[in-house]
DNA sequence: CGAAGTATTGACTACCTTCAAAAATTGTGG
DNA sequence: CCACAATTTTTGAAGGTAGTCAATACTTCG
């Protein structure tokens, strides 16, 4: 039963163990530009990223030039863990952000001396896992609806925060990073924000900033049925 | 560019660092019968297994009864890794299966005291979040048939066998598990394997028994245009 | 051999996509 | 700060792919 509570949305767990990382290994602060990209697939993958603001967004492409997002990274986020020498996805700034570099020890996947820190990765890598699997089934078994939906409750609990007329969002992405992330077109995320709009579900003060006035009504349209 | 390759599909890496846990930590063998559960989402996640023979599947329910199945485990493949105290998918024997069973410690994702354990559960663990981006790229960007036609290429890379009349596949899952990894519905499933059966691309001696009789056809199906 | 479960096939429908155009927003230079 | 161009978002109309409902055929297993 999927029910987008605080809980199985909530990162607060992620950024507990990725603040461990903090001050154990060398971690010099870079920033990169919206739209800019950290790293491409098949690049060598020396570096993994912790983000400390803003929000990076990892794809894979296909020939035909469709693109599937994976996931928005977020304050607190690792991007870059890879079992191999290589990267698997596309990584680009959504936008400013500032990111924690850590380089890898000669193609280990571990980055310095200390043991404890494999094991964070692993736990974080298996937080990833849990994360994606709520991914799979947003793309495989939900309407248009209650995808978008779905992904302004998941964006409330990472980045809501309360203001007057309920949890306000910020939408840093454009409406092509949000289809792609749900597996539908532009034209259907605008549509049916729009009708999330016109219902009262959501007031939507800018195209980048929605807030949700009736988060029941959003609730049970990201599980409607 | 997504090209289902021999690479791309290959577990023999897998196969290598699962086969380095053989020995290093007690682990008693169960066998599970076809359709009976391994474990349920929630479960206390104490226990990591290895599939020695068959197949399991992992996936998640919504609360309208709909199903993602999440991936297909063949033998050489670890089931049950979780970063908190609870498993987060459901997971049942598709067909009668062997499991090594390697109990964690209380509370702990690693198991036993070894700790290249835990460095070989972070390779494996970075290894399902490669192949579930794969995945991902299925569900979200691909038609029934690139669908059906990609999830036959991978089946026929993990454990196809050279026969007379091309690569011998078998499908020990249900049209009903093919349907809900790939994220269409049964009929779809079963129209889409008829097509490519008179149109030359496959041969049928039984439903859960396939030979692609023409390869590059199958490879241009799962990426088409 | 018969029953239950599974797979295939058919007809119709609906949701989402595609193609196209208008409106709104963002960014830049004067 | 305003004006204008470029980009992004919204809206509209038409069509297609896959879903739903229903019936038949095929397997499997007691």
């Amino acid at each position: 039963m999927f029910v987008p509570t605080m809980k199985s949305f909530s990162n607060t767990v992620e950024k507990a163990v990725a603040a461990r990382l903090e001050g154990r290994v060398p971690a010099p602060v870079k920033h990169v530009e919206a739209g800019q990209p950290l790293f491409h697939e098949g690049d060598m993958a020396n570096t993994v990223f912790q983000v400390i603001d803003g929000v990076v967004r990892t794809s894979k492409l296909l020939s035909n030039g469709k693109r599937q997002i994976i996931s928005f990274c977020y304050p607190g986020d690792l991007v870059g863990i890879s079992h191999d020498q290589s990267y698997h996805t596309e990584c680009e700034a959504v936008s400013d952000v500032h990111l924690r570099v850590f380089r890898k020890n000669a193609g280990n996947i571990r980055f310095g001396d200390d043991p404890e820190i494999v094991e964070l990765l692993l736990h974080f890598a298996a937080m990833e896992v849990a994360n994606m699997q709520e991914h799979f089934l947003m793309l495989g078994c939900k309407t248009a609806t209650e995808k978008v939906a779905s992904f302004l409750l998941s964006l409330a609990c990472r980045s809501g925060v309360p203001g007057q007329l309920g949890i306000s969002v910020s939408l840093p992405m454009k409406r092509a990073d949000i289809a792609d992330y749900l597996g539908v077109t532009i034209e259907t995320v605008s549509r049916t924000i729009t009708k999330l709009k016109t219902t009262g579900v959501i007031f939507l003060p800018d195209p980048h900033n929605v807030c949700i006035t009736d988060m029941e009504a959003l609730k049970s349209a990201a599980e409607k049925n």
